[in-house]
DNA sequence: ATGGTGGAAGGTCCA
């Protein structure tokens, strides 16, 4: 089984790609954030002809959004509340095997990292808090996947410059040391870092960037991680760059897990 | 130190 996380900035604006996506790299679950789409508006019709016949999304007008479509069965499909808001960032569902995906959009958090001044910024870290809250209690001794845009990159390979982020938000101490609390909560295991441990790994590269891949400044912001009892079951771990340079591309790159089960 | 781009809007906000 391959799982797939992408955030895809606006799933209207680029339904040809993801369905290009589809084709080539057949995840069996796909997994999307910041769809930007109603519900009413979401192409579900075009992704059950590509053969995704069950697809899961919550979506609002102009942000976030998230979606899953699976060639599988999804049961349950359910979000829960985080920061006291209810803002499309959150949409699980369980598989027949009784493995439960959590698809999550995670707030970027806006520029400045205090969370004194900037109210973006303490959504963030609230988010966060709530996150490791209830992995504590609901995830551990789970068959749980956890994916999605965490909008932060833990590791000092995990971007183009560790000294030069350590003041820019995604990579600062105070949000890796909250994403870690959270792993560790829930004995989250990163299923990408597993099978790729070592050397610069990006899932994302800005816009504003005049040539992204020359420049290569990247953050790892995406992620896929699993529960204690499946952690042995993911083989390979893919963050599929060539994406990030298809025609008006989405500045995040789709990451992907093969799963021997 | 600054500004750079892109999406959904149809203002600006968000990333």
């Amino acid at each position: 089984m391959r799982i797939a996380t992408w955030n895809i900035n606006s799933v209207r604006l680029r339904l040809p790609l993801v369905l290009k996506l589809l084709g080539e790299a057949k995840p069996d679950i796909l997994c999307l954030q910041e769809t930007k789409c109603p519900d009413a508006a979401f192409p579900e019709a075009d992704f059950v002809a590509a053969g995704y016949p069950h697809c899961v999304y919550r979506g609002e007008k102009g942000y976030n959004g998230v979606a899953m479509l699976s060639r599988l069965p999804l049961h349950q499909p359910h979000h829960l509340l985080w920061a006291g808001k209810d803002d499309c960032r959150h949409i699980a569902a369980t598989l027949d095997s009784g493995i439960t995906i959590h698809n999550f959009y995670i707030p970027a958090g806006g520029d400045i990292p205090d969370a004194t001044t900037n109210p973006k910024f303490a959504h963030k870290l609230q988010f966060l808090d709530e996150l490791a809250t209830w992995s504590k209690t609901h995830a551990a001794a789970q068959k749980a996947v956890l994916v999605g845009d965490l909008n932060i990159a833990p590791r000092e390979d995990d971007v183009w410059s560790h000294k030069q982020l350590l003041k820019v938000v995604s990579h600062t101490p105070i949000e890796v040391d909250a994403l870690n609390r959270v792993m560790a909560a829930g004995q989250w295991h990163d299923a990408v870092r597993a099978n790729i441990p070592d050397g610069k790994l990006y899932s994302w590269w800005s816009y504003r960037a005049q040539d992204w891949n020359a420049a290569d400044r990247g953050r790892r912001l995406d992620h896929i991680w699993t529960t204690p009892p499946l952690r042995e079951w993911a083989v390979s771990a893919e963050i599929m760059r060539e994406v990030r340079g298809w025609e008006r591309p989405s500045d995040h790159a789709p990451v992907l897990v093969e799963f021997k089960f």
